[in-house]
DNA sequence: CTGAAAGCGCTTACAG
DNA sequence: CTGAAAGCGCTTACAG
């Protein structure tokens, strides 16, 4: 039976010969009823086609059993991945997920937190664009919102957060190069920043080993910094000419800057990408310029998408549990929807070096 | 100004000197409002860090300005861009996204359609897990609730829907490998169907040109058909033990396939893979096996991955327009929210055949 | 233009 | 165990 109208608790009640009050308590599962009731309320709402306002329970209980989610953007494998993990996590408790894309924009996550808080989501999880000016999640911290960031930290935002140990991972990566024998190693990063320049003077502290507040440093940033550990602790100079800026999460601008880099004298005999956008550009690059891997460049890649594994060679990656993070990031988002008030927490996530085909020994 | 607990329009009201309701309409944008009192509302909002409750409205209005999405799976490639286009169409509309993974699996499916539904969203687009059996869907519209199919129909609902052109895509495709001088040319699809066997008696009708209901079909037989009538219009014979069934939504399930079609006397000297994650089944098959491309097996592909660009050999593919799929349907969908009442369209949007280097002329 | 009142569809004390 | 009443935070007629 399907009717044409939705029928209200109201609708039921009557049909049923019971109270409001009474056909809400065995249709909400709340207080008690006795058997008889409940099988002519039961009865009557099958009857009725009776289907619970979310919106309207929602408004009493001040719960929507609803997370918001901002991602940078969900066509990316990264972003992807990620939010099945989330999605996961959620559905098995009952929860839906209202998801934007910041497209890296503080702009549009001021506007996406704004519309999702206003939608009275339980709790958040974001992906913040901006690791410096965030007064929107400070602001939603201090409105008592359960937040949770995923990959970035903001400075003094004390939130529980999940991302990947990036230093280590990538210290790791590159000092696989040079242990294979490789003394010149390209990377290429994002590197985005508004103080244009501020890469020369990163590098220049760096390698001096001056003290560098690696936490709220954008990924891109903490995995050049895993780069240039490698080199220290190897007894590498860092050549600045190798280490690549895109500017940009986009593709074509690593492909720009890594055929830039392999058609100009001093080419590197390995090269690192820091994430799943730069290699895509990366390989672009080489494809166009018809380089071998490993003969002419040996190659490590930050995030083991799944193409790594049938291409040949496969390419060695550093492999980021990105469901997992999803997951750990839900988990711990619901714990604070219920309640739990430990200190936040900062989960970092090792990263696996998945030895494949690309990296030659020299 | 950022206060502990939330203001509510009876708050503002209070502290501008006015009634609710002026406030309300003008904190809600409707109704007329003097200057004046416009100003001390908009003021004590401001003080008091109003942000309107949206359950409140959408209770009264029946509208809450979001749609309902059931995608397969989040994380696939196919879906993600689907679901990026449907964003991006919501979003410049004011809309938000409440996304659910079916997995492909009914009961999953029926599950994800019952909680949007209680979330009230103004509409919905599934990617129907089951062509026949889908009363949820039937109930959905018959209580008017707006409904976009994407990827796939329904047998007997009439509601807007976009997909590709599966038989025409597939059709140019295998006539493509045909014209390069194949006549040994596999397929791998999905095929998932409850009967088993069934296979066999659709190959049988099918090549004996007998006409196929083709409209409700899943698209990996849509795509197993117009590689049938590829070979019937150029006169080939279709030999079963090229026609692969992996049985579910699987590259494990792909590469088992392949690899057993690859190591089996009678091998074909092209392949057709009928989706993104066949095509990952069958490279990792070929990987496995150390077949060349395109010198060892030709190989065409439906729906243009990322990578397929810049592998090497580049890989021919059938590109299917996935991010304007989304936002198509985003489009129309919005269109019967509004209340447009045209009868229900079909978008059958056009697959374009790109090429690159996988297919050898013989 | 503005306010008092009713109401959206539920849940929550509170009597009985 | 059950019902009448109030109320969640808004919007919507309806007077004035």
């Amino acid at each position: 039976m399907t009717p044409k109208s939705k029928a209200t608790i109201a609708d039921v009640a009557r049909a049923a010969g019971v109270s409001t009050a009474t056909a809400g308590r065995v249709l909400g599962g709340y207080g008690y009823t006795s058997e008889e009731k409940k099988e002519h309320v039961l009865k009557a709402a099958q009857d009725l086609g009776y289907r619970p306002n979310a919106l309207a329970r929602s408004l009493i209980t001040g719960k929507t059993r609803t997370l918001g989610v901002v991602a940078g953007d969900i066509q990316n494998p990264f972003y992807a991945s990620v939010l099945r993990g989330i999605s996961n996590v959620a559905e098995a408790n009952g929860f839906g997920l209202l998801i934007t894309n910041s497209d890296e924009a503080r702009a549009k996550e001021v506007h996406s937190v704004e519309l999702l808080a206003q939608k009275q989501v339980d709790g958040l999880i974001v992906t913040p664009s901006d690791t410096r000016k965030a007064r929107h999640l400070h602001n939603l911290k201090a409105m008592g919102m359960p937040l949770v960031l995923i990959d970035r930290a903001v400075a003094g935002l004390m939130v529980d957060r999940v991302a990947t140990d990036n230093i280590a991972a990538a210290e790791q990566a590159v000092r696989h190069l040079i242990a294979a024998g490789h003394r010149r190693i390209g990377i290429v990063a994002e590197l985005v920043d508004e103080e244009s320049g501020k890469l020369d003077a990163f590098l220049a502290r760096a390698v001096a080993g001056d003290p560098i507040e690696s936490e709220t440093l954008y990924p891109s940033w903490q995995r050049l910094l895993g780069y240039i550990r490698a080199h220290r602790i190897e007894g590498l100079p860092v050549d600045p000419r190798l280490t690549l800026r895109a500017g940009s999460y986009s593709a074509l601008a690593a492909q720009a800057v890594v055929s830039r880099l392999m058609t100009t004298p001093g080419q590197p005999t390995a090269l690192f990408t820091t994430d799943g956008t730069m290699s895509e550009g990366a390989m672009r690059a080489l494809t166009e310029l018809k380089l071998s891997i490993p003969q002419d460049l040996s190659l490590i890649c930050f995030d083991d998408l799944d193409w790594m594994s049938f291409h040949r060679p496969g390419i060695t990656t550093v492999a980021q549990p990105r469901l997992a993070m999803g997951e750990a990031a839900a988990r711990m988002l619901l714990e604070r929807i219920r309640g739990e008030a430990f200190p936040p927490r900062t989960v970092l996530m090792p990263a696996e070096l998945v030895e494949r085909g690309s990296v030659a020994r020299l």
